[in-house]
DNA sequence: CGGTTTTGACCGGCGC
DNA sequence: GCGCCGGTCAAAACCG
């Protein structure tokens, strides 16, 4: 029951997922293959990889598009936690060319934090799913060297149906460029 | 009035 | 052991 099994599919703006459409790309199993790879601050290293292909990106590649998900924890087999299993939470990165940093989804956020990156001069904003049971969390990055650029990263996955139209969403994939460090 | 945002402080982990 | 960094929480302010 791990809620929908809707992969986010990263072809050209499916239309007909976008009444069951859902960022739920966690995937379970993948976090075992990417325990093994490189973990020293999952944000850190992205955001830092992620500024090179943003030259790249500035060009017009709509099938370029890579949908993956990683499931990178830096500190998730720590062996610790009696039986914990909410330590591994998979993160996305979303790079979308926007002016605004609020990418509406579909779902209600809720802004719990803010916090400056040293690499970055623009702050980090941190989102909650507003939904009860549901621990999706956001962060949306500004790079400071393209302003219009905006990372999003999601974590975890939703157990909800949209409240809102997945329309806009759509439009906003035709133009957003996915990436992710695996 | 309720919900949400905002900002500062606090905490845990990791590195040195 | 201390310092740094990223992430989260909490109280107050603000908006509809």
């Amino acid at each position: 029951m791990e809620s929908y099994p809707t992969y986010f599919s990263c072809s050209s703006a499916t239309p007909a997922a976008s009444s069951s459409l859902s960022l739920n790309m966690a995937n379970s199993h993948a976090y075992n293959e990417f325990q093994g790879s490189k973990s020293n601050g999952f944000l850190g290293s992205l955001m830092s990889e992620m500024d090179v292909p943003v030259s790249n990106i500035n060009d017009n590649n709509p099938q370029s598009r890579n949908c993956v998900g990683s499931g990178t924890d830096p500190h998730a087999k720590l062996g610790k936690k009696k039986g914990e299993k909410k330590v591994r939470k998979p993160r996305y990165a979303f790079q979308t060319r926007s002016q605004v940093d609020i990418l509406d989804d579909g779902y209600r956020w809720r802004k719990y934090g803010q916090k400056a990156v040293k690499n970055n001069k623009y702050p980090r904003s941190y989102y909650r799913c507003t939904h009860q049971g549901c621990n999706v969390k956001k962060q949306v990055q500004r790079l400071t060297k393209d302003e219009g650029i905006v990372v999003t990263t999601y974590e975890g996955m939703h157990s909800h149906p949209i409240e809102r139209s997945t329309d806009n969403f759509e439009h906003i994939l035709s133009q957003m460029q996915i990436y992710t460090t695996f």
